[in-house]
Parts: structure tokens; C-alpha cells; sequence
DNA sequence: CATTTATAATTGTCAAGGCAACTATATGGG
DNA sequence: CCCATATAGTTGCCTTGACAATTATAAATG
């Protein structure tokens, strides 16, 4: 410890890293548990089958707003889970432009398989907390999003 | 909207998806702060020039691991603030397998120039948060980080 | 009703990050 | 001392995600 340290960076981590380094491990510890079923999903796509399997079929754009992820970008996810036969595109009754996107019953199974393995890495991500501190936690990062999005 | 849009929708934000949210809008809110003060860094360079300029010199896997990145795409991000001037590399004396990365003079003004952009940010970040709530997140986040790196 | 404007999905393009392979050097065990 | 193994940095390759442009359709407006 010859090196000078910055007393107030010896909390070092500030708070983007710290939040960065959760989102790296989050991501990495699910797909290591989906990886573990036998599930081939990447996160993302994981996301958008929850969202999906929890809320029913919506249309692309919907889903993209969803899981804030581009909807260009959702476009190819929405292929992929689609090629793994998870979701199906049916077209929109109303909008000739939208599409409904569906999870499929093999999607459903999945999607079952690996919702405990969901809940387990929340839970080991949290495992530390108490009860009040978990409650406390979202609802500080919901804040910090709600003061983050209302733009200046 | 046939469709019932859960209100519980709201809360049901699974904290992985929280976490991303927020990492998104963070880096989103920086870049922006940098670009309003001229300074063309993107988010990881600033994280890379940070870490330096408040730790002094170190040897590129050392900063990889500070700032949690790749150690293949840290060698890009150290090309592209040498090539900014911010940074340079030097033959480390011990090790010559090893590079010492060093700020500049120019790296240490622009680090001077966006501290405080860096610091509006993430008070604007936390502005919703007392000073209590907002270490007991920081505490919360990094017994979460802990938990997530120990266990199996 | 024609035309402008807005919206849904898609596609192309590019930068960034993760991983694996490679090179050079260091280190530890016979 | 020599060899096996470990480590530092770099590079190539591939996937992902952000953004812009495109196309088709809907909605709004004169």
C-alpha cells in the first residue's frame, strides 16, 4: 500500500461501476443456470420469454418497451426465440403493420423449466438482504430510474 | 387495448431488469454530460481514465480488472486514449511483459475538465435519495455484488 | 378524399465486449 | 540449467446492441 489512496474513493467502487459489475454478474450467473437446465437463452432472450410468458402475447414494439431493449435489436431476438420454436408471429388483426408475438406451448414448457432457476439466482443475488433491506433496495432503484429518466 | 395492462406491471420490474435499466440510463446520462462539455469519451474509456488518473499508473490488467473489462478489450480501449493523448504506455521495469499505463498531462486536464460533469450525474442519479437511503444502497448494492461473486 | 404525418417492424451498418488463440516473458520444479 | 507451466498483452472472430434508413400501413388534416 505504498500508493496514495483517495479517502473518498476508498468506498472505490462508485456507483456506475458497482452497477455495471451487478448487471455482468447477474447476466453471467443466469445463463450459468439456464446453461445448467439445458436451456440454450441468452439473457436478453430470456427476458423477452418471461415478459412474454407472464404478460401473453403483445405486439414487437410493446415487448421492446418492455425489457428497454431497441426494437431493431428485438426484431432478431424475437428470430432467434422464434427459430427455437419459443414464440410465433401472428399477424395483428387491427394493425396490418404490427405483429402479436406469442409464446408457443414448447416456449411455455420452457419457460416453466427455468423459472426456478430464475428465482434462484434472485435469491442468491440477494441472500444477504433482509426482507425490509430487499424492499428498501428496489425501491432506491426505482428512484434513482424514475431520477434518471425525467430528463433535465 | 384489450388487453389488461397489469398496474402491478409497475412493481413487477424483476431486479435484473432493473439493474440493466439503470446501467443503461447511467451511461447514457454521462455520455451525454460528456459530450456537453466537448470531451469525446465514451462510457468505458471514462472509466478507464478515471481509475488511472485517481490511482496513478498501473499495468493494463490491473486496470482491466479495476473496471471490470475484458482484458482483450481493454487493450482496445487503452489504443484509443493513447490515440486520444490521454494515456501512454510505458515498458514496465521488471516485467517486460508487462506495459505501465500512465496518464498524460492532457489525460490529467481532461480527467479535471468532466470530474464534476461525473459528479453532477450521479447526484442527479441519487437526488431522490437522503443521504441515509443513499449508503444504505451503496452497502445493499455491494453485499449483492459479494453475494454474487462468492457463491456457486 | 388526397395528402401529409405518425407508427410498426424490419434491415444495414458499425462499435463494443466476450472468448479463444497466439506470442513473449517469467517462474517454479526436477 | 532445462523444461513445464503460468502470466501479460495482443489479436482475430463472433455476437450483441445502438442508431439510421426503409417499407408498409394507419391516422390526421386540409
Amino acid at each position: 500500500m505504498e500508493k496514495p489512496t483517495n479517502p473518498a474513493e476508498t468506498h472505490d467502487l462508485s456507483f456506475g461501476l458497482l452497477i455495471s459489475m451487478i448487471r455482468t454478474e447477474l447476466v453471467r450467473a443466469l445463463e450459468a443456470e439456464l446453461q445448467t437446465e439445458g436451456v440454450d437463452l441468452r439473457f436478453t432472450q430470456f427476458l423477452a420469454l418471461k415478459r412474454l410468458a407472464l404478460d401473453g402475447p403483445m405486439c414487437a414494439g410493446e415487448l421492446a418497451r418492455a425489457v428497454d431493449h431497441d426494437a431493431g435489436a428485438m426484431t432478431r431476438v424475437i428470430d432467434q426465440l422464434e427459430t427455437k420454436g419459443y414464440v410465433r408471429r401472428q399477424p395483428h388483426e387491427q394493425d396490418r403493420r404490427s405483429m402479436r408475438i406469442a409464446v408457443t406451448d414448447a416456449g411455455m414448457a420452457t419457460w416453466r423449466h427455468i423459472a426456478k432457476a430464475h428465482e434462484r439466482t434472485l435469491e442468491r443475488a440477494q441472500q444477504e438482504l433482509s426482507p425490509d433491506e430487499r424492499a428498501q433496495l428496489m425501491d432506491s432503484l426505482e428512484r434513482v430510474l424514475a431520477a434518471l429518466r425525467a430528463a433535465e
